[in-house]
DNA sequence: CGCTCTCTTGAGTCCATTCAACTGGTGTGG
DNA sequence: CCACACCAGTTGAATGGACTCAAGAGAGCG
């Protein structure tokens, strides 16, 4: 089970995409659908492991994820690492930065590939009336980040743990896969850390819901055997 | 102490606007200044407890702030408020939105105002080049609530509160003004949701760092006496 | 003066953290 | 093939901090 990628790294043609019906294609007419691999420079899959940008580096492009999963992180003075984000197909990455410079790491957590829009890119955009489009894109976006940020506000990490789950699935569906099969390539550090608590407590919420029969955990999959179990635990926040 | 405002609420001239340095105008042109005032609708103040938007109107433009400060959130099914961000000038407002409806509501926390950059006015400003501009206006915009999103995984109130007093100091900065004098319009009760901790738990924090006069607080003024000592206890994020 | 609202302070409970030990899987080298 | 180290993750026990409920203080206003 989860064996099935987020999608197969595509061809450069929209068309032939299983992620335009989640990125900026989606709100593309048919006729300016082959343009715009014109505008995005679709880079070759990267491997698990592989970064797509560090923290300083110059910010050069935003990304929009075409397959697999990215996770972003920073690392502080202190060396402490805080796992900022999971992107799937249709986010965009590299939307943060400071002064030119990206504020964050980004980093393959399985084979994954993007289609990066540069400044010119950008600009070829606004010149076929794609601006508002492409404004929805990061608004969509800022959205996900919004819901995490509610949910971190959650007291108990069993609350934090099953949002994170509801919230991954919701994303899942509209990308055509189930919501109860949530593909984890991240380590449990790195949940851990993207859920504001420790390694132990999320490895105790699992071990309790699993227990429970509420989910079924495995090492990079957790499988929603009870939804409206972790609906009562979760946050409720709309869309 | 902490009389004078976020700024004036000013003409719809960019040229005699304080919030020139720190908005879009700062990007920008000397030659193109003029013309920005015709791409943005400059609206009147709003009196403070007047909303901007709610959640659920469907978003048509982007707000960005002018003067004052605004607070925005979102309150889900079971009744609960989440305060989700405060907004200085020159910071965006209603860029966060799901299927062209703003996912939460905006409020003024004083007299405040901002300038709306509606469809129309984002392809005028594609149209002058302004593209990569707006894109970094909104990059910074992520920053901030980045940041916060971090802030909120310290374990601590105390930690969390530090952190908001140096973000909010470094942000004042920014606008030319004291880092050591945080106006805060919101109530404790904006600001304990805002730090995802109970109005009594921020109470604490204020009451222990004021005995311990670290900082000076007031109702709607916190005076930082002792910057190193907050910035031993908050978080460092560089930027 | 008394009302209301916001904020502060107090006491007890619960939960996440910390530190520590242990398990299980993987890979390496003898 | 086995022994071993190593890493990720799990489980246990004790501490401490935030939450809850409750009462009290202070300010603003009619």
């Amino acid at each position: 089970m989860c064996a099935e990628p987020l999608h197969t790294p595509a061809s450069s043609r929209c068309r032939e995409c299983p992620t335009r019906t989640v990125c900026l294609a989606a709100q593309v007419d048919d006729a300016q659908l082959d343009e715009l691999p014109e505008l995005f420079r679709c880079d070759e899959p990267l491997a698990s492991g592989a970064h797509l940008y560090h923290a300083d580096d110059p910010a050069v492009a935003q990304y929009h994820v075409r397959s697999g999963m990215f996770k972003t992180y920073v690392i502080n003075a202190e060396g402490d690492e805080y796992v900022t984000g999971f992107y799937l197909p249709g986010d965009i990455l590299g939307h943060v930065h400071k002064q030119g410079c990206h504020a964050e790491s980004a980093v393959a957590l399985d084979t994954a590939s993007v289609c990066a829009l540069d400044e010119a890119g950008m600009q070829g955009c606004a010149d076929m009336g794609l601006i508002t489009p492409l404004f929805n894109q990061l608004a969509a976006n800022a959205g996900i980040e919004a819901r995490q940020q509610i949910n971190l506000k959650q007291t108990t990490a069993q609350s934090r743990f099953a949002g994170f789950c509801l919230m991954l699935g919701e994303r899942l569906e509209r990308l055509g896969r189930s919501a109860a099969l949530l593909p984890t390539p991240m380590s449990r550090t790195d949940l851990a850390s993207y859920l504001g608590m420790t390694l132990e407590s999320l490895s105790r919420v699992i071990s309790r819901l699993h227990a429970a029969r509420v989910i079924n955990a495995r090492r990079d999959c957790i499988e929603i055997l009870q939804p409206d179990t972790l609906k009562t635990l979760g946050l409720h926040v709309d869309q």
